[in-house]
DNA sequence: GAATAGAACTAGCGGTCGTTAGTTTTCAGA
DNA sequence: TCTGAAAACTAACGACCGCTAGTTCTATTC
């Protein structure tokens, strides 16, 4: 047993640990888009495997089962954002204001795309293909949220009872926009996602918080 | 042409013309909460049949295919929430109030409560399966109510950029909170369908578009 | 450069899908 | 009550689904 460097059980990933595992991102990145537009049922392992030129016998050399890769799809695509919240939630209620963590949302919404609808899907679902430890990870973020809004300035003229409604249409409000870009652009002919179109959205939500929640200390008698 | 009653090609329907229209009624209840809860390639016509407590071949006698079931259930749904729509529109810009549509809605979608979800599942799959008639009714619905937003008394602070973008948020709160009703009743426990939830979240909207749209005129300078 | 494990492949199985052909039962109108 | 059509049924087809066994190619590691 001569160490050296060692040959210890695992040494941290150099760079990329194998050439597989670009291969099993490659095909995160087919079946979330997949996933998205079609929803579990409507997306077949062939297209995957179209969709990355592959074989469909080698998607099982990074995934176990469809379900476990669409687990993983949804694992990846969440995880940032309840990273992000979780930032907002630890810098403490009184310091986060409800524009900011909107604008900061929005951001993240626009480099993934493919997150709302993702989420939309699982949520007419109802959430039966959540891996238990994503609920988990869920099931606290709206509360956290809704103390955040109650602890903001500009939460006086609501009750606590409205809060929680408060806090979950404005998450309809942002996820919608992505979710119904698509037919919106099918019937009225705009491109909700371009920037400009998304610049004013950001602009209005902004507009709408500052509005719904007040944070000049003068409004409050 | 001696009328009397007369045997003339189509009069109208006594009560109920055959036996089948009320097997057909029968599918469409099924195969409506189906396509709501699992989408069109969850939806199998076993399970439809199942629940009719029919032969899958006995539901070829109504409707000609899977997709002429789809849009059938689609048509029925949407039909009624049109109408109103309509109606609303009849009247005149100038009468209708926002907060007078979004209560007439909510009565409406709590009578249906699958037709939400079954229009997120369509706007999910982009409109993809829209029948092009229900496509044409559709698409001018949102142009209208954009309209009768900017007439509407207290609209004075947004621009005619913003109505569209605010009617469609709206629309996002209205209908993903019913979407969002199992998910959260499954992370959080509360019953968003719940008669006294509901009139919370009826009274917030109109709260929070009395807010938007402030209808006493002393407001505007 | 040889050894070895990882990652691609070919071929195919069992099951379920939407759909059809053909037959029997049920029901409305004379 | 009789008759014809509407509406139910049985049986089964071809296509496609997720998945597996077994094999070949490829790349990493001494």
């Amino acid at each position: 047993m001569p160490s050296g460097p060692s040959t210890d059980a695992e040494r941290d990933a150099p760079a990329l640990r194998r050439k597989g595992e670009l291969t099993a991102g490659r095909i995160l990145d087919a079946a979330e888009a997949l996933f998205a537009e079609y929803g579990y049922a409507g997306t077949t392992l062939r297209d995957v495997a179209t969709r990355v030129d592959l074989r469909i016998p080698s998607l099982y050399n990074h995934f176990a089962s469809k379900e476990a890769l669409y687990a993983a799809v949804l694992e990846r695509g969440i995880g940032p954002v309840l990273e992000i919240l979780g930032e907002f939630n630890a810098q403490g209620a009184s310091r986060g204001n409800p524009a900011a963590v909107i604008e900061r949302v929005m951001q993240l919404l626009q480099r993934y795309p493919n997150l709302p609808r993702l989420v939309f899907q699982e949520a007419l679902a109802g959430g039966h293909r959540l891996t238990p430890m994503l609920r988990e990870r869920i099931a606290p973020v709206f509360g956290r949220a809704s103390e955040m809004v109650v602890a903001s300035p500009g939460a006086g003229r609501w009750t606590a009872e409205q809060v929680p409604l408060l806090v979950l249409a404005m998450y309809h409000v942002l996820v919608g926009y992505f979710v119904s870009a698509s037919l919106f652009a099918d019937l009225n002919g705009g491109d909700l996602l371009s920037p400009p179109m998304f610049a004013q959205q950001t602009a209005l939500l902004r507009e709408i918080v500052t509005t719904l929640f007040p944070a000049d200390p003068i409004a409050t008698p």
